[in-house]
DNA sequence: CTACGACTTCAAGCCAACTTGAGGTCAAGC
DNA sequence: GCTTGACCTCAAGTTGGCTTGAAGTCGTAG
Protein backbone atom coordinates (compact mmCIF):
# COMPACT_ATOMS: atom_id res chain seq x y z
CA UNK A 1 0.00 0.00 0.00
CA UNK A 2 1.76 3.24 -1.27
CA UNK A 3 0.27 6.88 -0.67
CA UNK A 4 -0.85 8.53 -3.83
CA UNK A 5 2.15 11.09 -3.12
CA UNK A 6 4.87 8.31 -2.89
CA UNK A 7 3.59 6.94 -5.81
CA UNK A 8 3.56 10.52 -7.68
CA UNK A 9 7.20 10.55 -6.39
CA UNK A 10 7.97 6.66 -7.93
CA UNK A 11 6.41 6.93 -11.22
CA UNK A 12 6.97 10.44 -12.36
CA UNK A 13 3.12 10.82 -12.54
CA UNK A 14 1.57 13.92 -11.49
CA UNK A 15 -0.76 13.78 -8.63
CA UNK A 16 -3.51 15.03 -10.65
CA UNK A 17 -3.16 12.85 -13.16
CA UNK A 18 -3.37 9.71 -10.64
CA UNK A 19 -6.19 11.45 -9.85
CA UNK A 20 -7.62 11.83 -13.38
CA UNK A 21 -6.48 8.30 -14.15
CA UNK A 22 -8.94 6.67 -11.20
CA UNK A 23 -11.46 8.82 -12.31
CA UNK A 24 -11.86 7.50 -15.98
CA UNK A 25 -11.57 4.26 -14.27
CA UNK A 26 -8.14 3.50 -15.89
CA UNK A 27 -6.17 2.82 -12.19
CA UNK A 28 -7.93 2.27 -8.56
CA UNK A 29 -7.06 3.46 -5.26
CA UNK A 30 -8.02 0.61 -2.79
CA UNK A 31 -8.88 3.21 0.70
CA UNK A 32 -7.88 6.39 2.32
CA UNK A 33 -6.03 7.05 4.90
CA UNK A 34 -7.04 10.50 6.03
CA UNK A 35 -8.24 11.57 2.60
CA UNK A 36 -5.30 10.13 1.03
CA UNK A 37 -5.68 7.68 -1.46
CA UNK A 38 -3.69 4.42 -1.25
CA UNK A 39 -2.63 2.67 -3.91
CA UNK A 40 -1.45 -1.17 -4.28
CA UNK A 41 2.25 -1.11 -5.17
CA UNK A 42 1.22 -2.85 -8.86
CA UNK A 43 -0.14 0.32 -9.39
CA UNK A 44 3.47 1.02 -10.67
CA UNK A 45 3.44 -1.28 -13.21
CA UNK A 46 0.53 -0.64 -14.31
CA UNK A 47 1.36 3.23 -14.42
CA UNK A 48 4.56 1.89 -16.85
CA UNK A 49 2.46 -0.26 -19.18
CA UNK A 50 0.62 3.06 -19.52
CA UNK A 51 2.84 5.35 -20.53
CA UNK A 52 4.36 2.57 -22.99
CA UNK A 53 0.82 2.86 -24.58
CA UNK A 54 0.53 6.19 -24.43
CA UNK A 55 4.12 6.55 -26.62
CA UNK A 56 2.73 3.71 -28.95
CA UNK A 57 -0.33 6.19 -29.96
CA UNK A 58 -3.10 4.83 -27.85
CA UNK A 59 -5.58 6.29 -25.89
CA UNK A 60 -6.43 5.93 -22.74
CA UNK A 61 -9.18 4.11 -24.19
CA UNK A 62 -7.48 1.41 -25.46
CA UNK A 63 -5.57 1.17 -22.84
CA UNK A 64 -7.81 0.51 -20.30
CA UNK A 65 -9.55 -2.05 -22.87
CA UNK A 66 -5.95 -4.22 -22.55
CA UNK A 67 -7.01 -4.60 -19.00
CA UNK A 68 -10.05 -5.97 -18.57
CA UNK A 69 -12.48 -4.67 -16.48
CA UNK A 70 -11.82 -5.81 -13.26
CA UNK A 71 -8.09 -4.41 -13.79
CA UNK A 72 -5.86 -6.98 -14.73
CA UNK A 73 -4.32 -7.78 -18.33
CA UNK A 74 -6.92 -10.21 -19.01
CA UNK A 75 -8.05 -9.65 -22.74
CA UNK A 76 -8.87 -12.40 -25.73
CA UNK A 77 -5.60 -13.26 -27.76
CA UNK A 78 -6.38 -12.65 -30.39
CA UNK A 79 -7.19 -8.68 -29.35
CA UNK A 80 -3.94 -8.67 -27.77
CA UNK A 81 -2.14 -10.17 -30.69
CA UNK A 82 -3.87 -7.28 -32.60
CA UNK A 83 -2.39 -4.72 -30.61
CA UNK A 84 0.79 -6.32 -31.17
CA UNK A 85 0.72 -6.34 -34.66
CA UNK A 86 -0.41 -2.66 -35.02
CA UNK A 87 2.68 -1.60 -32.77
CA UNK A 88 4.53 -3.56 -35.06
CA UNK A 89 3.19 -1.46 -38.17
CA UNK A 90 3.89 1.16 -35.99
CA UNK A 91 7.78 0.58 -35.80
CA UNK A 92 7.90 0.15 -39.16
CA UNK A 93 6.59 3.55 -39.71
CA UNK A 94 9.43 5.34 -37.62
CA UNK A 95 11.87 3.21 -38.62
CA UNK A 96 11.21 5.04 -42.26
CA UNK A 97 10.98 7.86 -40.66
CA UNK A 98 14.05 7.39 -38.49
CA UNK A 99 15.84 6.10 -41.87
CA UNK A 100 14.79 9.31 -43.96
CA UNK A 101 15.95 11.12 -41.07
CA UNK A 102 19.04 9.83 -40.80
CA UNK A 103 19.41 9.63 -44.71
CA UNK A 104 18.55 13.81 -45.11
CA UNK A 105 21.32 14.46 -42.48
CA UNK A 106 24.28 12.59 -44.38
CA UNK A 107 22.77 12.59 -47.84
CA UNK A 108 25.10 15.49 -50.11
CA UNK A 109 22.53 15.53 -53.15
CA UNK A 110 21.66 19.34 -54.02
CA UNK A 111 17.85 18.40 -53.77
CA UNK A 112 17.04 15.34 -51.74
CA UNK A 113 14.08 15.06 -54.71
CA UNK A 114 16.45 13.91 -56.71
CA UNK A 115 18.61 11.23 -54.70
CA UNK A 116 17.19 7.39 -55.59
CA UNK A 117 17.50 6.75 -51.89
CA UNK A 118 15.38 9.40 -50.79
CA UNK A 119 13.07 8.37 -53.15
CA UNK A 120 12.86 4.96 -52.56
CA UNK A 121 12.14 6.13 -48.52
CA UNK A 122 9.70 7.72 -49.63
CA UNK A 123 7.76 5.68 -51.65
CA UNK A 124 7.68 3.81 -48.55
CA UNK A 125 6.32 6.39 -46.48
CA UNK A 126 3.44 6.52 -48.66
CA UNK A 127 2.99 3.37 -48.98
CA UNK A 128 2.61 3.39 -45.17
CA UNK A 129 0.89 6.09 -44.59
CA UNK A 130 -1.93 6.29 -47.37
CA UNK A 131 -5.32 4.86 -46.74
CA UNK A 132 -5.57 1.72 -48.20
CA UNK A 133 -8.38 1.86 -51.29
CA UNK A 134 -9.74 -1.70 -51.91
CA UNK A 135 -8.34 -2.65 -55.27
CA UNK A 136 -12.09 -3.23 -56.45
CA UNK A 137 -10.63 -6.58 -57.82
CA UNK A 138 -13.51 -8.54 -56.92
CA UNK A 139 -16.07 -5.65 -55.92
CA UNK A 140 -19.20 -5.32 -57.57
CA UNK B 1 -0.23 21.57 -60.20
CA UNK B 2 -2.68 19.54 -58.32
CA UNK B 3 -5.88 20.78 -57.42
CA UNK B 4 -6.91 20.50 -53.46
CA UNK B 5 -9.59 18.00 -54.18
CA UNK B 6 -7.11 15.46 -55.73
CA UNK B 7 -4.41 15.96 -53.24
CA UNK B 8 -6.74 15.21 -50.55
CA UNK B 9 -8.07 11.44 -53.02
CA UNK B 10 -4.67 10.76 -53.06
CA UNK B 11 -3.16 11.73 -49.82
CA UNK B 12 -5.97 10.36 -47.50
CA UNK B 13 -5.83 13.70 -46.14
CA UNK B 14 -9.36 16.05 -46.20
CA UNK B 15 -9.42 19.28 -47.91
CA UNK B 16 -10.03 21.09 -44.15
CA UNK B 17 -6.81 19.29 -42.85
CA UNK B 18 -4.82 20.60 -45.72
CA UNK B 19 -6.39 24.26 -45.57
CA UNK B 20 -5.22 24.13 -41.61
CA UNK B 21 -1.74 22.50 -42.38
CA UNK B 22 -1.25 25.46 -44.74
CA UNK B 23 -2.82 27.97 -42.20
CA UNK B 24 -0.32 26.90 -39.65
CA UNK B 25 2.34 26.98 -42.65
CA UNK B 26 3.30 23.23 -42.57
CA UNK B 27 2.16 23.44 -46.47
CA UNK B 28 1.48 25.83 -49.26
CA UNK B 29 -0.32 26.27 -52.02
CA UNK B 30 1.53 27.66 -55.04
CA UNK B 31 -1.72 29.15 -56.72
CA UNK B 32 -5.63 29.03 -57.42
CA UNK B 33 -7.81 28.31 -60.17
CA UNK B 34 -10.85 30.55 -59.67
CA UNK B 35 -10.64 30.13 -55.79
CA UNK B 36 -9.03 26.45 -55.35
CA UNK B 37 -6.04 26.09 -53.97
CA UNK B 38 -2.87 24.03 -56.21
CA UNK B 39 -0.36 22.42 -54.85
CA UNK B 40 3.00 21.45 -56.19
CA UNK B 41 3.08 17.73 -56.67
CA UNK B 42 5.50 17.22 -53.64
CA UNK B 43 2.89 17.92 -51.47
CA UNK B 44 2.38 14.63 -51.79
CA UNK B 45 5.38 13.39 -50.57
CA UNK B 46 5.50 16.44 -47.81
CA UNK B 47 2.10 14.80 -46.30
CA UNK B 48 4.17 11.56 -45.76
CA UNK B 49 6.35 12.71 -43.98
CA UNK B 50 4.18 14.51 -41.96
CA UNK B 51 2.06 11.36 -41.63
CA UNK B 52 5.04 9.19 -40.16
CA UNK B 53 6.30 12.13 -38.37
CA UNK B 54 2.71 12.11 -36.47
CA UNK B 55 2.86 8.36 -36.00
CA UNK B 56 5.53 8.77 -34.18
CA UNK B 57 4.29 11.06 -32.05
CA UNK B 58 6.03 14.49 -33.14
CA UNK B 59 3.58 17.49 -32.65
CA UNK B 60 3.21 19.72 -36.43
CA UNK B 61 5.04 22.10 -35.04
CA UNK B 62 8.23 19.72 -34.15
CA UNK B 63 7.44 18.52 -37.85
CA UNK B 64 6.96 22.08 -39.08
CA UNK B 65 10.76 22.31 -37.55
CA UNK B 66 12.14 19.39 -39.55
CA UNK B 67 11.25 21.67 -42.56
CA UNK B 68 13.44 24.63 -43.00
CA UNK B 69 11.31 27.88 -42.84
CA UNK B 70 11.32 27.75 -46.88
CA UNK B 71 9.74 24.44 -46.78
CA UNK B 72 12.62 22.24 -47.80
CA UNK B 73 13.86 19.57 -45.59
CA UNK B 74 17.23 21.52 -44.41
CA UNK B 75 17.87 21.09 -41.00
CA UNK B 76 20.96 21.08 -38.97
CA UNK B 77 22.52 17.78 -38.59
CA UNK B 78 22.71 17.43 -35.08
CA UNK B 79 18.92 18.20 -35.08
CA UNK B 80 18.23 15.86 -37.51
CA UNK B 81 19.85 13.12 -35.87
CA UNK B 82 18.63 13.58 -31.96
CA UNK B 83 15.21 13.38 -33.83
CA UNK B 84 16.56 10.12 -35.36
CA UNK B 85 17.80 8.98 -31.93
CA UNK B 86 14.63 9.73 -29.91
CA UNK B 87 12.88 7.62 -32.52
CA UNK B 88 14.67 5.06 -31.67
CA UNK B 89 14.03 5.39 -28.16
CA UNK B 90 10.51 5.31 -29.35
CA UNK B 91 10.70 2.17 -31.28
CA UNK B 92 12.26 0.78 -28.25
CA UNK B 93 9.35 1.03 -26.12
CA UNK B 94 7.17 -0.14 -28.50
CA UNK B 95 9.20 -3.38 -28.83
CA UNK B 96 8.83 -3.85 -24.85
CA UNK B 97 5.38 -3.25 -25.53
CA UNK B 98 4.48 -5.33 -28.29
CA UNK B 99 6.63 -7.96 -26.58
CA UNK B 100 4.63 -7.53 -23.29
CA UNK B 101 1.44 -7.71 -24.66
CA UNK B 102 2.29 -11.31 -27.11
CA UNK B 103 4.02 -12.81 -23.91
CA UNK B 104 0.27 -11.96 -22.08
CA UNK B 105 -1.35 -13.75 -25.12
CA UNK B 106 0.69 -16.42 -24.42
CA UNK B 107 2.10 -16.84 -21.16
CA UNK B 108 -0.22 -19.46 -19.38
CA UNK B 109 0.75 -18.23 -15.62
CA UNK B 110 -2.03 -17.99 -13.24
CA UNK B 111 -0.59 -14.03 -12.92
CA UNK B 112 0.94 -12.61 -14.22
CA UNK B 113 3.24 -10.93 -11.40
CA UNK B 114 4.18 -14.90 -10.86
CA UNK B 115 6.13 -15.06 -14.56
CA UNK B 116 9.42 -13.84 -14.52
CA UNK B 117 9.39 -13.43 -18.10
CA UNK B 118 6.52 -10.80 -17.55
CA UNK B 119 8.50 -9.11 -14.43
CA UNK B 120 11.46 -8.51 -16.63
CA UNK B 121 9.51 -6.86 -19.40
CA UNK B 122 7.78 -4.61 -16.70
CA UNK B 123 11.18 -4.12 -15.72
CA UNK B 124 12.28 -2.89 -18.94
CA UNK B 125 8.92 -0.90 -18.97
CA UNK B 126 9.80 1.10 -16.01
CA UNK B 127 13.30 1.58 -16.75
CA UNK B 128 12.13 3.30 -19.91
CA UNK B 129 8.98 5.45 -18.93
CA UNK B 130 10.70 6.63 -15.10
CA UNK B 131 12.20 9.92 -15.14
CA UNK B 132 15.42 9.84 -15.17
CA UNK B 133 16.51 11.24 -11.72
CA UNK B 134 19.70 12.12 -11.46
CA UNK B 135 22.06 9.78 -9.15
CA UNK B 136 23.48 12.86 -7.45
CA UNK B 137 26.86 10.86 -7.38
CA UNK B 138 28.28 14.06 -8.61
CA UNK B 139 25.94 17.08 -8.01
CA UNK B 140 26.78 19.92 -5.96
C1' DC C 1 -2.83 22.33 20.49
C1' DT C 2 -1.78 24.67 16.69
C1' DA C 3 0.29 25.35 12.32
C1' DC C 4 1.97 23.37 8.11
C1' DG C 5 2.06 21.01 3.94
C1' DA C 6 0.32 17.65 1.20
C1' DC C 7 -3.47 15.96 0.17
C1' DT C 8 -8.95 16.45 -1.02
C1' DT C 9 -13.24 17.93 -4.33
C1' DC C 10 -15.26 20.15 -8.12
C1' DA C 11 -15.56 23.18 -11.79
C1' DA C 12 -13.30 25.50 -15.05
C1' DG C 13 -9.50 26.26 -18.12
C1' DC C 14 -6.13 25.02 -21.69
C1' DC C 15 -3.69 23.13 -25.75
C1' DA C 16 -3.34 20.63 -29.96
C1' DA C 17 -5.42 19.19 -33.89
C1' DC C 18 -8.95 19.19 -36.32
C1' DT C 19 -14.10 19.45 -37.87
C1' DT C 20 -18.39 21.77 -38.66
C1' DG C 21 -21.56 25.29 -40.17
C1' DA C 22 -23.22 29.35 -42.35
C1' DG C 23 -23.02 31.93 -46.09
C1' DG C 24 -20.49 32.84 -50.45
C1' DT C 25 -17.90 32.02 -55.17
C1' DC C 26 -16.74 29.97 -59.25
C1' DA C 27 -16.31 27.06 -63.69
C1' DA C 28 -17.98 23.41 -66.24
C1' DG C 29 -21.82 20.77 -68.12
C1' DC C 30 -26.37 20.87 -69.94
C1' DG D 1 -27.26 31.29 -69.13
C1' DC D 2 -28.32 28.71 -65.32
C1' DT D 3 -27.61 25.06 -62.13
C1' DT D 4 -24.63 22.23 -59.56
C1' DG D 5 -21.09 20.76 -56.70
C1' DA D 6 -16.77 21.32 -54.99
C1' DC D 7 -14.40 24.55 -53.41
C1' DC D 8 -13.90 29.20 -50.45
C1' DT D 9 -13.65 32.11 -45.58
C1' DC D 10 -14.18 32.72 -40.88
C1' DA D 11 -15.80 31.67 -36.50
C1' DA D 12 -17.11 28.45 -33.44
C1' DG D 13 -17.32 23.75 -31.72
C1' DT D 14 -15.22 19.15 -30.38
C1' DT D 15 -12.21 15.62 -28.31
C1' DG D 16 -8.56 13.97 -25.54
C1' DG D 17 -5.68 14.56 -21.88
C1' DC D 18 -4.61 16.88 -18.54
C1' DT D 19 -3.75 21.22 -15.27
C1' DT D 20 -5.23 24.92 -12.32
C1' DG D 21 -7.74 27.35 -8.76
C1' DA D 22 -10.55 28.01 -4.89
C1' DA D 23 -11.97 26.33 -0.77
C1' DG D 24 -11.60 22.61 2.48
C1' DT D 25 -9.49 18.47 5.39
C1' DC D 26 -6.25 15.90 7.42
C1' DG D 27 -2.07 13.94 10.44
C1' DT D 28 2.28 14.82 11.97
C1' DA D 29 6.09 17.96 13.90
C1' DG D 30 7.01 21.35 17.08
Amino acid sequence: MIDIGEVADRSGVPPSTLRYYEEIGLIRSLSRRGLRRQFDADVLLKLSLIALGRAGGFSLLEIAAMFGQDGRLDVPRDELHAKADELQRQMAKLRVLRDTLRHVADCKAPSHLECPTFRKLMKAASRMTKPRKLPATTAV
